[in-house]
RNA sequence: GGAGAGGUACCCAAGUGGCCAAAGGGGACAGACUGUAAAUCUGCUGGCUGACGCCUUCGCUGGUUCGAAUCCAGCCCUCUCCA
């Protein structure tokens, strides 16, 4: 059922402008000759494309790192096309193939509905929920004999599995990797085979597992899906994808200040990074500001606070960004006290009592045991009402309203029982 | 099935009877300098204690010894080569 869609200069430009949106802000895709044709038969046929993200059960704290890949929908989205979300309840059995964790503890089926039910939440700050549907990957998946999953796995080669970058480096280094992580790029391309998905996106660390739902829907008897990937957003430590599990993210629902401080920590030469994939500016405008800060016409640090601005403005709304853009300035160029600080409760101490700082920072929970608030003390790093302690003071006399810090981020102030 | 190598703290890695809460590097954290950037320098990195010190930790379980990460036995796990 080919369409001769190449006759109609109408139907071109709308094909290619959707090409062009589609494509940008993205690291590669496979192949921008497929997806001319697959728009071309859906604005022909008015049916729109299914768009598949694969998702973890597990429960969801999108980060900006998620946020990459969701503007991406909310492209296609804005396009017509629809999004499926694949939850892959079944999958998480198998384990995250990318090396370090265990199998996974398997999930509950009320759990993996509360998540999906999060994850749908925390997504509509950015897309559309009336064109997203929830699949859940077990029920397809579930299903399958031995029989059929022989079949699914005489469809892909061991040479072709062991090209995944993942899969070869750790064989290189020796360590070991379970025949059942195998299955796991398989069980995602079955999936694509499930719902007959068009275009897959992932993060380029995707890339792998995308290609092989491409051979194996063909395997299937299907048209072979697109695979987009986006790149990668680097975390807070400059260098390493964001991720929860290495604690460097700036989560969707972070607090407008904690938001806003986390991107002023960023790396500046990450920044630029930031604008073209979180705030999603043209290329053209993220190298004019490039060119400016080089050139010194623009101080990094202004361009980061307008970074972080619009990015704690997106999800908060105007006010709160501008609020935490005060707060910061008064917190950390004026070095000022926290207007909304933590107050902790100490019942069984009273006021004037005389108590040792090690403990007291353990009780607070500034410091994580009384060792470590020694440390902290040897260290200089602890004060008391914005006063540096002499490192070889032990004890204190405490006050109500005392103020009670350690380092630049760590500050309570201490209430006294009645 | 046979032969060999290995399992040490968040990660890599040294240590092969007491001087080992365990070298070195990385990371994390803290201090100085700064723009909560980078770079650099310094400190610090099991728990309890004001401190002396005590307790738990070198894959697991036992054993030898005044004393074990280190020696012995059994077990579990990983890798490599051969079949």
């Amino acid at each position: 059922m080919d369409v001769d869609w190449r006759k109609d200069p109408g139907l071109i430009r709308e094909v290619e402008s959707q090409v062009s949106l589609i494509g940008d802000r993205s690291e590669s895709l496979v192949t921008v000759e497929e997806i001319r044709e697959k728009i071309a038969r859906s604005l022909v046929s008015g049916r729109p494309l299914k768009v598949k993200l694969g998702v973890d059960p597990t429960a969801p704290d999108l980060h900006l790192g998620h946020v990459v890949v969701m503007k991406k929908l909310r492209d296609f989205q804005r396009l017509g096309h629809e999004i499926y979300f694949v939850i892959g309840d079944f999958t998480a059995m198998i384990g995250d193939p990318s090396g370090k964790s265990q199998t996974r503890p398997q999930l509950s089926k009320e759990e993996v509905l509360a998540n999906a039910e999060t994850y749908r939440e925390q997504a509509t700050a950015i897309l559309d929920p009336s064109k997203t549907h929830m699949v859940f990957n077990s029920q397809w998946l579930s299903p399958m004999s031995f029989r059929d999953v022989i079949y699914l796995g005489s469809r892909f080669t061991v040479a072709r599995m062991l090209e995944r970058d993942d899969f070869q480096s750790r064989y290189q280094k020796g360590s070991p990797i379970g025949v059942h992580e195998f299955m796991y790029p398989l069980a995602q391309a079955y999936d694509s085979v499930a719902i007959g998905a068009d275009v897959e996106l992932g993060g380029t660390d995707q890339t792998f597992n995308l290609l092989v739902g491409r051979s194996i829907q063909k395997e299937y008897g299907q048209d072979s899906q697109v695979a987009l990937t986006m790149p990668i957003l680097v975390g807070l430590d400059g260098v390493n994808k964001m991720s929860k599990s290495l604690g460097n993210y700036i989560g969707v629902k972070d607090a407008p200040k904690d938001m806003y401080g986390k991107v002023m920590s960023i790396p500046d030469a990450i920044m630029a990074s930031y604008y073209r994939l979180v705030v999603c500016d043209s290329e053209a405008s993220v190298d004019a500001l490039v060119l400016e800060t080089k050139s010194g016409k623009l101080h990094p640090m202004d361009a980061k606070m307008n970074l972080a601005k619009r990015i704690v403005a997106e999800f908060h709304g105007d006010p709160a960004a501008e609020e935490a853009q005060d707060e910061f300035v008064r917190v950390f160029r004026e070095r000022e006290i926290p207007s909304d600080l933590e107050e902790v409760d100490l019942p069984d101490v009273s006021s004037g009592e005389t108590v040792g700082i090690a403990a007291l920072l353990a009780k607070t929970g500034l410091a994580s045991s009384s060792s470590e608030a020694r440390r902290f003390i040897k260290g200089g790093a602890v004060k008391i009402d914005g006063v540096k302690m002499n490192p070889d003071s032990v004890s204190c006399t405490v006050q109500d309203g005392m103020l009670l810090q350690v380092g630049k981020r760590r500050v309570c102030r201490i209430r006294m029982g009645r």
